[in-house]
DNA sequence: GTCTATATCGCGATAGAC
DNA sequence: GTCTATCGCGATATAGAC
């Protein structure tokens, strides 16, 4: 144990989650979430770069899916690499979490603040996507496109997965979701 | 003439597209905007809802494709509507312009809180697509993946059409980026 | 950690247009 | 008169500089 009490992000992020609840976001200020947390309004901006990088979880994501482009054996087919890697992310952030990530896509979507940068979070994957598929040999366009894509499809499925009475497991609605837009050639 | 200078909303445009060029956009302070706009700072925020804004335009792109939707003939084929749309956008604002469509994108690209902003933007053509496919008799899950779809196409052949060699009409850039995603079973 | 600039917005007043 | 665009003042929070 050093000086300080630990964990002083998650602290963070738990008081902001707290008062946006409480309160919304927009009346929520900065120094509000320091106090319950139990810290000053410096260290809040030394941890997150704005008001809204609190509740986002900054380059996870994009991160795991450089690793996975980077790391994957070379002769996997980038779909079926693209489709693993939503998979895993189901997996990791949102299978069994349904309220959890429902109570958050909520807060997100009523706050233009948050939809915007929420959709910044989703063009930042796909500019990691797009140079990953690239190196992996899939030419300029379609590297493009089938990162857009992916990120759509991480999108669409997210709400489809959400208000989904069979409960399925995130991955299958990716699949769904890709096989509906790329395995179709009449998709409308 | 009226008492005040006529359309204060361009001159804002204006002054603030010179002043980003001259200096960059985190450098130029609103008030600056203003007093070259010959208005004040009040007046500025009265015409835009915050300094990224004066930088897009508006709704346009939205609206125009709320009517589209809403007044094409029923029987029109909904990815022929969008392949349409998409080149009519072309029409009115890329095609003929290139180097100012160019030099905006370069400025967009370079802010991080521009790019932010032009992914709002993008989201919040999703969701007039959205709406507008299902009223025409889209399935939900199909909507959704085409309206995403159509704007991921916009955004790849808007970059492809500003580094095209062949200087291509815009409309045919979305026509083949439309063809590769969705006419081919194995696009990658 | 402290200090400060500046984005943002509420309110009341004003000056023509209709 | 009523409506609309603008102005001037002032308050507050974010965010970056020192």
């Amino acid at each position: 144990m050093g000086r300080w009490a630990p964990d002083a992000r998650g602290r963070l992020e738990r008081a902001a989650l707290e008062l946006f609840v409480e309160q919304g976001y927009t009346a929520t200020t900065v120094p509000q979430i320091a106090e319950r947390a139990g810290l000053t309004t410096r260290t809040f901006f030394r941890h997150f770069a704005d008001k809204r990088e609190v509740f986002f979880d900054g380059d996870a994501i994009p991160q795991a899916a450089r690793r996975l482009l980077e790391q994957a054996p070379a002769d996997v087919d980038p779909l079926a690499l693209l489709r693993h890697g939503l998979r895993q992310v189901g997996v990791e952030r949102f299978d069994g979490r349904r309220e959890e990530v429902r109570r958050r896509r909520e807060i997100i979507l009523a706050e233009p603040a948050l939809r915007e940068r929420d959709a910044q979070k989703r063009d930042d994957l796909v500019r990691v996507l797009r140079p990953g598929l690239l190196a992996r040999g899939v030419d300029p366009l379609g590297a493009a496109l089938l990162a857009e894509t992916s990120v759509a499809v991480l999108h669409v499925a997210l709400e489809t997965w959400l208000a989904d009475p069979e409960e399925r497991v995130f991955g299958d609605v990716t699949d769904a979701c890709f096989h509906r837009l790329l395995m179709t050639s009449a998709p409308v």
